[in-house]
DNA sequence: GGCTGATAGTTAGGGAGCTAACTATTTTAT
DNA sequence: ATAAAATAGTTAGCTCCCTAACTATCAGCC
């Protein structure tokens, strides 16, 4: 989104024209993108690095669920979690495949249906990157201490609580 | 991102294995990206009623900015703000030229570089529907409180802090 | 049993943004 | 004065994700 805020000052000038405007609406707003944006490249970044995209991180995070059962998945349970389409979701199971880093097993009760499951690679490589991924997590939450931390969740989820429920326009 | 975030006692049970791993970190993190996904959903949802991508929204928004002076900029400047390469930019522009609502000028001053700026109905475009924006962003806010706003708002900074200052690694 | 409609997965094509390479100017340094 | 380096903008080609249309299979109903 807009690389540099507006300044507060700019906003309260321009609520004088517009009624509408709440000025600490639109900075909260505003912070809130630009700080994801901010996070989300460090995400990337880490990414990059292990040469996965998003939707390829999601994927053999989802795979990998520790508290989940078994370990596989059909595309479209995937697709659902990860919050992109089915047809999205073939596209990374394939590039993935072709990795070696997931298999696609047929399901013997639906020939509809597949499996698709993390191969030992795919373990190997998972739990390879994770412990990186956890201290880079850490390393950009570190500026906030515990409680601020919960802070910052109990606002989120209020935001969270009333989008999700969505507005019927 | 995860469209569903673990639970907080999978995450604790996952510490065991993973001393890197702290829960409130993943906690706080994976909600940020979460509510500013959903957030960011929203406003698409807005862009798409008057047709407008992302960057093109920016753009409007950034050559409209209320408390600056003339209201010309040059490709580079406005793809730094938007946090966009010039080469999008370019697209950008093409694409706003073509709807007639910014236009190109030459710089007297210097043959390579040019000037944007908004239409006559380009400005009316964006007057006509920046009324509608605040009141979007004013009901995504509208959770808060002015005291939580300024919670939040604070917390975010501290990231931001943190993060525009890239760790060296 | 055999339509009708739903469901799983895939394919084809499009939009948005990126990097890298290119052209045309301007600036800097010799 | 001119060669080298920097800068403004563009183009070409890539990735990622999307929607829409398609194939194959399954489930429900006559």
């Amino acid at each position: 989104m807009l690389k540099d805020l507006p300044r507060y000052e700019c906003l309260l000038e321009a609520a004088e024209q517009h009624p509408e405007l709440e000025p600490s609406a639109i900075e909260s707003y505003m912070n809130l993108l630009r700080t994801a944006d901010l996070v989300f490249s460090e995400q990337r970044r880490f990414m990059d690095r292990i040469s996965l995209s998003q939707g390829r991180f999601t994927v053999l995070m989802l795979l990998n669920r520790c508290c989940e059962e078994g370990g596989a998945r059909t595309p479209a349970e995937l697709a659902e979690q990860a919050g992109v389409t089915r047809a999205t979701m073939t596209g990374l199971i394939d590039t993935l495949e072709k990795d070696g880093l997931v298999q696609r097993e047929a399901d013997p009760a639906d020939r509809r249906a597949l499996n698709v499951r993390l191969t030992p690679q795919g373990e190997a490589f998972v739990n390879g990157f994770l412990p990186d991924w956890f201290r880079q997590v850490a390393s950009i939450m570190a500026p906030l201490g515990e409680k601020e931390r919960k802070q910052l969740v109990g606002l989120l989820q209020k935001l969270q609580a009333s989008l999700s429920g969505v507005e019927p326009e």
